[in-house]
DNA sequence: TCAAGATGCTAATTCGAATTATTACAGGGT
DNA sequence: ACCCTGTAATAATTCGAATTAGCATCTTGA
């Protein structure tokens, strides 16, 4: 196998030293160093010719930076059942990686024992990367805490609890989103809702039910919270408007109450909270929200690029935007 | 932010050599390698105090093996236009990356230099990665030609033609399919059959039309070549069986003979190629084959994997399988 | 008692690039 | 001839871990 060329190579073809192809290819002109122009445009010559770049790995020793951010998420990046939903987040990340002139590596040499990445194994190679940006509905407490104890620079996509300190992320403002949602249904006269859905382990189910639980209380509103969306429990319970979190749960609810002839939203309104585990039918057009996936991935990349420059720990929600579905109507429930 | 033990720290608080450390770290028992029960178990005791682990860079640095697979995309990774092609390659990848435990690096930073990336720009990085894997419809030729001549290790998706020496590949055997197809269609009573797509340009297009008129002339059978399907100059050619290069042809053909009230496959057969480069419409279940896109991606690593162990110079050609559509059928021509 | 052989560990080197300290040399002034 | 000042380049060191050669020390057998 041809070995990977060296700048010592570089410098005996050039005639110069490694110190001065170094000193060259880092475009040194600060105090104390001097590079004839003439000697300067040899060695880039055959650093042209060559195709030479730094091995990033050396570089790495050295100081720190190789331009390279690492991305990590616990299930493979490319499945097709979660390629919707995870895609957006990918393309930001991949666009903004591009603006800022940086490659991405996938960690895909974590091990995944028992069916699992995990961030830290053996030989855990999150270091090859400058930082890291962190993909996925959770993340492992224990791997969340190391980061931060070992100081790794690192933003995760999605909002995340304090874990031995605060833990740097780029989120969407879910409670605000929720609050919203609210806002409107009773603002149509909904006086008894449901939220319906797990609303707590990860901390974006745990945001939306917060938010759901502020805005009743401000409203001064019924709000009750059940696990699975069951129709018949719903309706019996009076309740004339359901927020599913999943937005699987939301269509399927939609599904089941037209099959009962029941109309929606005439009868029931149904509002979806973004949350996309499973693939849903999409012949069901839900009001609800949209999370900014793309956008939340491109705010990532920069400020993991604010944590690499100054060392700060930027916490940002994103604002979701409204979507205009035709499954929030008036209330017909007579008081 | 608290420095990072090395291995010098370990070995002072147990008294011991820096080389005494690896030794024990990498539990050496081999010929020539002693350490004593007590001292390793003093030395043991020191990293589990401190939780010590390996620097990577480091350790990657003295074994000349970044364990980082590039992969080249002209176009970004993550598109949702073209994903649904891509995808399945990126899958193979992925998972045989994960397999081999190496990472893999997406070149984002490549220039985008009038909306097309380049492999050799200013300052290509493809070096960064121990070898690469190249993904794409057609690749530029003398970014392949200079990817030969610099002996970088890299393996191609996709068959390509020599380029200043034989260029490694994976690739699916287009002319093997398309015999196959042609070879049905004869045995179903075609006699006049006609390839519609470019045929040229890309080594994929070249393998399929090559396919074709080496199947209709074993079976002395007449074969047409048009660039696009006009379905009434097929027709007015007596043409019984169109293959459709491009994916989304094949579907347009169809439904432009049902609006004109014929019968596919009653009047006219309709077979596909596989090429796609748009979208198509999916409620044509077109007959034709599959290409085996994820297991392209997996032996393009294993390829890769070869090529930098031995130097070798794999090429191979996967064979794709038959898809039973409902567009093929006997021919009605009269002789 | 003294060479041969085991035993247990360490000094020194290596990997590739970045940086600091230092040398070599030219030309100008006295 | 001698010192001084720039200028241009290099030698040497650094990063952290892995590896090899080799140095003590201790046994053992003749």
């Amino acid at each position: 196998m041809a070995k990977r060329l060296t700048q010592q190579d570089i410098a005996r073809m050039a005639g110069v030293s490694q110190a001065t192809v170094s000193l060259v290819l880092n475009n040194r002109t600060d105090s104390g160093v001097r590079i004839a122009e003439e000697t300067r445009a040899r060695v880039l010559e055959v650093i042209r010719r060559t195709g030479y770049v730094a091995n990033p790995i050396a570089r790495r020793l050295h100081d720190q930076r190789n331009r390279i951010l690492g991305v990590f998420t616990y299930e493979a990046v490319f499945p097709s059942t979660r390629a919707d939903f995870y895609q957006p987040f990918l393309e930001g990340i991949e666009e903004q990686a591009e603006e800022a002139g940086c490659d991405l590596l996938l960690f895909t040499s974590a091990k995944a024992t028992s069916g699992k990445r995990r961030i830290f194994s053996d030989d855990s190679r999150i270091r090859l990367a400058d930082g890291c940006v962190l993909l996925g509905r959770s993340i492992d407490r224990d791997d969340l805490a190391q980061l931060v104890k070992e100081a790794i620079p690192f933003v995760s996509v999605g909002r995340r609890d304090d874990a031995g300190g605060p833990v740097p992320h780029v989120g969407a403002d879910y409670a605000a989103a929720v609050r919203d949602l609210v806002d409107r249904a009773v603002a149509l006269g909904h006086r008894e809702l449901a939220y319906a859905g797990a609303g707590t382990g990860a901390e974006s189910s745990a945001d939306r039910l917060r938010g759901f639980k502020q805005a009743v209380a401000a409203h001064g509103v019924k709000g009750t919270h059940v696990q699975s969306a069951g129709l018949g429990q719903l309706l019996g319970a009076g309740v004339t408007c359901v927020l599913a979190e999943e937005l699987s749960d939301g269509a399927a609810l939609v599904l089941a109450a037209r099959e009962r002839g029941l109309s929606v939203p005439g009868d029931l309104s149904v509002l979806t909270l973004g949350a996309a585990t499973r693939p849903a039918p999409d012949d069901v057009r839900l009001t609800g929200f949209r999370i900014p996936r793309r956008e939340m991935g491109r705010r990532a990349v920069q400020a993991l690029t604010e944590v690499l420059e100054h060392g700060t720990t930027p916490q940002e929600l994103l604002a979701c935007e409204f979507v205009e579905g035709t499954t929030l109507g008036h209330s017909t429930a007579q008081r």
